[in-house]
DNA sequence: TGAACATATGAACAGGTATTCACATTTGAC
DNA sequence: GTCAAATGTGAATACCTGTTCATATGTTCA
């Protein structure tokens, strides 16, 4: 959210078309949610985390061991997932296991996979 | 690119899944590159870009017109997105055109969108 | 109850990133 | 050629974000 009026010597060269545009532009607010959602799977640690997941539920600190990184860094990344409605949890006694909440999920990420692949 | 081992007092709790899933782990530096490119859609200006782009072709200075931004400001962000082969262009005098470069983009596009709708 | 374990969390720090500003580049018109 | 317009770009700045470190919370087991 970081609106600043252009400096002024802005000049349009299809006028009419622009005017059109304006019109079907959702709301500021839904893009906005939209980059917001994006920006979740733009983390390699939590594609990775969600990669992991795909096979199997798992529990922080296995995941932990699998990325080789600390289990307070999975679980900051995981509190993210879960805020996006990526993941949810159960809980086990005092282990959390962790999984995939969602169908769209493997989709998006399948069709991302295939992008950069023909892109070379 | 932040790999750092963690500092020694991790446990296991299943290590024999763990030790599958290792093998499966595409590699490193595959699931970087995909992170990378959700990045690219990871902020509003971009894909509020990719909106108008999905509705028509459109020239920098429209773009910034029709968003309220710098002419410069766009033009970073087309940069990052021709980078990332989203967008394509074409030269007409020194009118620079700009389009969708790929048709995967409007399925992830709508594939998010439809995600933040069921989400609520 | 107390000790050990699994996880969560807040503050701090470092690295990354989007915008602005000033200016370069390219093209068309005269 | 000169001027103006459309776009590109590098440096600087302010903001955002991921990891670490220290510590809190909650649970099991003895």
């Amino acid at each position: 959210m970081n609106e600043k009026s252009p400096c002024c010597d802005i000049t349009v060269i299809h006028e009419e078309l622009v005017e059109q545009l304006r019109k079907t532009m959702p709301p500021e607010e839904e893009l906005f949610n939209l980059a917001e959602f994006f920006k979740v799977f733009g983390d390699t640690t939590r594609i990775r985390i969600l990669y992991a997941l795909f096979q199997s539920e798992m529990c922080v600190c296995d995941i932990a061991h699998l990325l080789d990184m600390t289990q307070s860094a999975i679980s900051h990344q995981l509190r993210v997932l879960k805020g996006a409605k990526l993941v949810r949890y159960r809980k086990e006694g005092r282990v959390v296991y962790y999984s995939l909440d969602d169908d769209h999920i493997k989709a998006i990420f399948d069709q991302g996979y295939q992008h950069i692949q023909e892109r070379n």
